[in-house]
DNA sequence: CTAGCTGCAAAACATTTGCATTTCG
DNA sequence: CGAAATGCAAATGTTTTGCAGCTAG
């Protein structure tokens, strides 16, 4: 550890955020995530280590994340949101059976985005793609 | 008018929805629009043709009319959900700077999507790609 | 010390639902 | 006539916010 939450948590500071202990939780928390949890799950996880978070902290916390750019916020075709930590950009497959979220990422994929905005008369500012599928048979 | 508007009722029709006034007037509303509008807007549009009309029965149809495919709903980045009747497939370019929905369409970024799902051992059933950009200025 | 955080509970929003009544077929 | 649809108001589920007290820097 530390290396990662170090860059994390220095890119708060940088930002001008204090460093609470409810933060550091929820940056915890994200870091060892390995799904996309959604609000409800950051705050059970966060809430296990550290008693003490509310719902509140949590909401405020993932939106200011957001707004840094230290989060991706991500609106499936579910009522709520499901954040991941902002690393390399990649797209998501969601198993509609199993409700799982695969990454992937495609390199003509993206060039084909670039070029249909340019075309468009557009700067492409930011994008999503989500493909929904149930596995093969057989 | 007529030819649409009677695939539409008679779609709704052999799906065994009954057709009242409020769903024909909704019906009229979606295939008038040239936009993507909000259940908000569906209702004040369909109010204003027919002022006998619940937002219930607006959701409750628009929900309806998405089980059966005749319209199709989307949730761009927003905190509501949009409907649009389902014609042609086609993606959408959201000007980040007016709000604008701009559809377009494109083969090989189609044939790109499938290729994807396939290699990932998935059959595709639904996809979304949404651009969000900003005009290019000079 | 004090701007910024927090928890709590209440509010805000979009959306859904229970129920009594009306309407299509 | 009977199943399905409607309007209304209440309930829901997620997300936001006002406020008084706490804490990092």
């Amino acid at each position: 550890m530390g290396r990662i939450m170090d860059n994390l948590e220095s890119r708060c500071i940088r930002s001008g955020l204090k460093m609470t202990d409810q933060r550091r939780t929820i940056l915890k928390v994200l870091e060892g995530a390995e799904d996309h949890p959604s609000v409800e799950m950051v705050y059970e996880r966060a809430r296990s280590q550290n008693p003490s978070i509310s719902m509140a902290t949590v909401y405020r916390t993932l939106n200011l994340l957001d707004e840094l750019g230290v989060v991706i916020r991500h609106d499936f075709k579910e009522n709520f949101s499901r954040y991941e930590l902002n690393a390399e950009h990649h797209d998501h497959l969601i198993d509609l059976e199993t409700g799982d979220v695969i990454e992937f990422q495609d390199g003509e994929l993206e060039a084909i985005k670039e070029r249909i905005a340019r075309e468009m008369g557009y700067d492409l500012v930011d994008h999503r793609l989500e493909l929904y599928g149930k596995r093969k048979r057989s």
